[in-house]
DNA sequence: AATGAATGAGGATTCATTCAT
DNA sequence: AATGAATGAATCCTCATTCAT
């Protein structure tokens, strides 16, 4: 029976995921220059070298990190996009309502404002990023727009442009939080945001 | 009056504002991490020992360049502030067209791009834009808001959230050109934007 | 006999020796310093591991390995030592001629290259190259010479340095070849060195 | 008059000459993997960054040094050319009497033998070595060989192979003490080997 | 006996900052 | 005031070596 604590464990299978996670932390903390691998290895509980052996070099632990990232908006997106029937009226508060249920704990909003820093620096993670997470969203938004617009439900008009009509707002709310922290007395409270903006951007701001 | 000719001392008050316009350039275009002092010095034609007769560190010229930025922001902010008057129908389709041909062209989507991104390393950078910039846009938006609510025209509700509601999709409009670029089938033309959300944020998208 | 398949130890003995063979090849190739023992180990068709079974360290093996290199040259030198008998005028003729032959193929000039690289960082080893394999083939050069001094074939003069008139040029040739390659005009053709030296050196060069 | 010393001085110009030089010995000591730039600076006096003001990279310097030990090389094959004019039985001695004079002392053959080190990882070099000194010396004493067969004085033969029976055992000798130093029983007097092979190679071996 | 994942010391390189000119 | 050569701390990355399996 030994309780020796061998110096380290072989953990082939989980390693390059311990180390993603560990990673996307940093990177999200510091920005991609301003993260050491000696931090990423610390909180990934490896020694430096180890890195190595699943990433080639700093940059592609990036890409790594920024493509599990990815992953987890992708998550939201589907947990979002689900449900997506019925009249538009009945839809976009619901859809702007678990859209600030999902943003108000988790990494996403640091994620998204990380990949808005860097994306500067690897326009190609931009590109897989608007791909996969920004364009697959506003495809759904617009796809239900034009739809209701079928029906009768909603105005005519560029689908593609209500559909930021409809998102954007929530999109700077998160942002504010973020950058702004929620400290400022013009920080939204992003369920509140929702309802709002909900009834604004379906029946206007203007009382009739 | 001496005919002796300096041999540097053309500007010497000219100096910082050359250098810092420079540097405004650079950290755009590369991130603070990403900025190297020579390629600034370069680009305002000084050598780089130069620099620290003016800025005592990189950082604190970065302040200097963040906080010359912001004066571009004010001005815009300004122009689009005047003729602040009328009914909230005419002001807001006004408003936002005017920001959106002042986006157009400049350096401001650029500027505040570099600001969402580095404010995570300079928080006392994001707090003084979040006062000069975004908190000024918002009461002057809020206010707006609050007195068309006054006056019957706005339906109730908290003007703040109702401000983001008009001003959000402009700003996510532009962030797009920033981040993605010009050619992918999402990005928004921004005066038709400006002219859709209007319509939207005013009418409602829902037909009746 | 059972016929339990052991996993590994198919040749438990051989090991040590194929793993120094192949360790020749990749030392020869890059060098000591340019040598990754995970080459030698793919090479060898071990594990990286399994070298430190046998070899305590990178110079350990290095070791072995030009000790192990040695052996083929004294391997070499025996057989063109053998029939070591006649006048110094059908000898020498024979000798370069043998000796020609051997290095035309053999690994033996990379092998001598590489202990002149390397003999700066391994003097122990520049010293048994020298007392195995350089002292050897100039003792019995020199000895050679000095019996033809005493039957009077061959006019007096120290024996050791004629021992290198006989035997520079061809050594000059062959390093020749491994360090410029054979696309040099200057490039020997190692048969018809031997044949014009062996002339050169015996009878001298001026016409009478 | 201030006698404080100052941390460092400008040398522009002499710099990168002072640099080389320090790495010349450097390199020829270790080799080049072996050779930390730490220890290059310190030698030449200046600090580590300095290097890269002038070199690019550690290859680039080592290039640098190449290229300027070649200089010196080529200084010397142009002090044994000079009066290369006579019978080929005055000439010859007369050379390698030079030669063997030349490299007593100097750095040349520890720059030979680290050219030929490293000339596997740097082919370039060697074609550079091969052009610059070792075809010109060749080329010398192949045309010497030549003329003197023209004249009469030394019989047929390809001059190419003549010049290597000349040149070789110098080269043999050199090599010899900078591998296995000078405490070898076979350690040959470079001046008494120019004699000897002078005769050995012009008269032969062979008593008549 | 054999493996190869994990380690971490070591060294090349960058670049903000200093200071002799 | 201006310059840019010189500095050296900081950081990425490599690879010989170890050791849990």
């Amino acid at each position: 029976m030994t309780d020796a604590k061998p110096r380290w464990n072989r953990r082939k299978e989980a390693r390059p995921a311990e180390i993603v996670d560990a990673a996307i932390d940093v990177f999200v903390e510091n920005g991609f220059a301003g993260t050491k691998l000696t931090e990423v290895a610390q909180r990934a509980g490896v020694a430096k070298g180890t890195l190595y052996l699943y990433f080639e070099t700093k940059e592609d632990l990036f890409r790594a990190a920024a493509r599990q990232a990815l992953a987890t908006n992708l998550d939201a997106i589907e947990k979002v996009a689900a449900g997506f029937d019925g009249t538009i009226t009945d839809l976009v508060p619901m859809l702007l309502k678990r859209a600030a249920g999902r943003m108000g704990d988790s990494r996403i909003p640091a994620i998204v404002r990380m990949v808005l820093a860097e994306s500067r620096a690897f326009p190609d993670l931009a590109r897989i990023w608007h791909d996969e997470v920004v364009a697959r969203v506003l495809t759904l938004l617009t796809r239900l727009v034009a739809e209701a617009q079928a029906r009768g439900e909603v105005r005519p008009g560029d689908p593609k442009l209500l559909a930021l009509s409809i998102a954007g707002p929530m999109l700077v709310g998160v942002l504010f939080h973020e950058v702004f922290g929620a400290e400022s007395p013009f920080a939204p409270d992003l369920d509140a945001l929702a309802t709002h903006h909900s009834e604004a951007v379906l029946q206007g701001i203007v009382d009739r």
